[in-house]
DNA sequence: TATGAAAGCGCGAATGG
DNA sequence: CCATTCGCGCTTTCATA
C-alpha cells in the first residue's frame, strides 16, 4: 500500500465506474499498471467492491433513521446482527461501544413503516430500541482522503 | 420511475460496475435500452454517482465513530455542516432530531487522531460533542432492496 | 421507449524490459 | 513492477419502429 495505490483507491472512491484509461492518465502510469494494481486492491480486499449512490427519496424511501438496540436480557447470547440481517431496510449495522451495543441505520417508506420495522427489530433481536430520525443530509459518502494525516509510520502490524 | 428501473438500480447498487451487458441479460431488455435507462436514471438523479467500498482498516484508518454534536450558543446560526466540511476525517453529516443536531460519521487513524478531530470539530463550529466509538461493522452498505413494500402509489410529487 | 447495427474504444491477457 | 501489443468485447450513437 503506497501513495499510488491510495491515489487510485481516493478516485475509484469518487468516480467509481472510471476507465483504466481514465485512471492511467490521472497517475501517469500505464493502462495496464493501473489495471494490475486495481486487480491486486480488489483481491487484497482493500477495495470490496463497487455500488452506486442512490437518491433514497427518488426511491420511495424518504425516511432515514438511526436505532439504537440494546438487549431486554444481557444475559442471552449477542447475535442481533443475524437475527437482523433479513430486514432490507437496515442498511448497517455497527457494534458499537456505550450504553447501547449496536447502532442501526435504516430507510423507510414512512413513519408507518418506521413503526412496523421497529417492532420487527425488538421482536426478531429481543432488545429495546432507540430511534434518532434524520432530517436532511449534507453530505454523506464523502470519498476517501488521498493522504490522511500520514501513513501509519513504523508499525509491526 | 418502474419497476425494471428498481431493478436496475438494485443490480448497480450491489455492482457497480456490472456492464451494460450485463444489466441487459438480467433485465432481459436489450443492451441500448438499459443504456438509456441508466443515462436517464443518472441525469434525473436516481443514480448519483459511483463509489468503491473500501476497507479503511487496510487504508490504515482502523478507527470508525459516530459523533453527535450540539451547539454551545443555541441562538448562533447554524452552518455547522459548512464549518466542517474541510474535515476529511469526516465521511457524512446527518441533520437530526432529538436532544443533538448533528450526527457526522468520522474514520480516523488512532485515538490520538480523534481526539485531534473532536478538538478541530468543537472549534471550528462551536459545538459539544458526544463520541460513539464503533467496535465493528458486521454490515454495511447493503443494497437498496429491488421492491421495497411497495412504492408510493398516487402521489401528486 | 424499444431494437439492432456499426464505429470506436476500452479491456484483459500475454510478452518482454 | 511497468510498458507495449493485439484480439475481443463493450460502449455509444444512430436509424428505425
Amino acid at each position: 500500500m503506497e501513495d499510488i495505490d491510495r491515489r487510485i483507491v481516493g478516485l475509484l472512491s469518487s468516480e467509481g465506474r472510471s476507465s483504466f484509461t481514465d485512471l492511467a492518465r490521472e497517475t501517469g502510469l500505464s493502462v495496464s499498471a493501473v489495471h494490475q494494481r486495481v486487480r491486486r486492491l480488489e483481491r487484497r480486499g482493500v477495495i470490496r467492491g463497487y455500488t452506486a449512490l442512490v437518491d433514497h427519496d427518488a426511491l420511495g424511501l424518504p425516511l432515514t433513521a438511526f436505532i439504537s438496540i440494546k438487549p431486554i436480557d444481557p444475559a442471552a447470547p449477542d447475535d442481533a446482527p443475524e437475527r437482523l440481517a433479513h430486514l432490507t431496510a437496515i442498511e448497517a449495522c455497527h457494534s458499537v461501544a456505550g450504553d447501547e451495543s449496536y447502532i442501526l441505520k435504516v430507510r423507510v417508506a414512512s413513519p408507518g413503516e418506521l413503526e412496523t420495522l421497529l417492532q420487527e427489530i425488538r421482536t426478531a433481536a429481543g432488545v429495546s430500541t432507540r430511534t434518532t430520525v434524520v432530517l436532511s443530509t449534507p453530505f454523506e459518502h464523502r470519498p476517501v482522503a488521498a493522504a490522511p494525516g500520514e501513513p501509519p509510520a513504523a508499525e509491526v502490524s
